[in-house]
DNA sequence: GCCTTATTCAACCCAACGGTTAAGTTAGCG
DNA sequence: CGCTAACTTAACCGTTGGGTTGAATAAGGC
């Protein structure tokens, strides 16, 4: 079960792909959609999709010839669980979680992450 | 600022070192404690407490001939901070927290860490 | 001063990662 | 039926990661 911990910390130490998961956050969105934004091959989304799903930090559901992906928040809500062990965090506050997310997607599903710029 | 959270995530991603970081949360300890209940060389201790401390996990003060390891909670606490934005998690409960450590931590300390076991 | 303890550094190995391009598959469209 | 759109797979490539061993450095202990 620890294994299940190694994958989604590894998945989301890419930038890309917690730029995905930020996107799913807004919205359920197809493979070709997810990758507009970025600036590399629809076969690298491809992969790192490939990656959150066996982190289960998202799932896909084909229908038609369109694969959907869908945020899944249990993976990550253990992970979380996990760390609140280590400092023992005051109940997050929303306001501090308000000013990470402006740092970290200056605007979510728009030009992100083209290789960790700054 | 989102290379933060990379190193952040990529360290947590290896048992080896989640199992560290539970050890440093009972006390500080000095390099070669650290590395006793694993068993890989120092060499590689040494390695994984250089990327934690890259990470801001934790901090290393050398007093003498030995250097003591010391967790950092706010690295952890900016990491926790983004994953509350997913899937709007209720305050995390801590008896499901002491369940999830018996899983990740069978016994911290003490033969963690043979390599991932099951 | 010298031996030992504590820790890092350097060189190396192999596997995994993140990306590429090109070719394959599958499903709707006309 | 044949084209095209929506993906995935395969083969490849350069870089990083986790580990090794062996030598280097630094600080006590006697």
């Amino acid at each position: 079960m620890t294994q299940d911990l190694d994958q989604v910390f590894a998945a989301l130490a890419d930038p890309t792909r917690r730029a995905i998961l930020a996107m799913l956050l807004e919205d359920d969105m197809a493979v070709t959609d997810v990758a507009e934004p970025f600036e590399m091959s629809l076969a690298a989304i491809s992969k790192h999709l490939g990656v959150l799903t066996a982190a289960r930090l998202i799932s896909q559901e084909k229908r038609g010839r369109v694969k959907w992906c869908k945020l899944e928040p249990d993976a990550l809500r253990n992970a979380s669980v996990w760390m609140q062990g280590f400092g023992q965090f005051e109940p997050v506050n929303l306001d501090a979680f308000e000013r990470f997310l402006e740092i970290e997607l200056p605007d979510a599903g728009e030009g992100v992450a083209r290789s960790g710029s700054e």
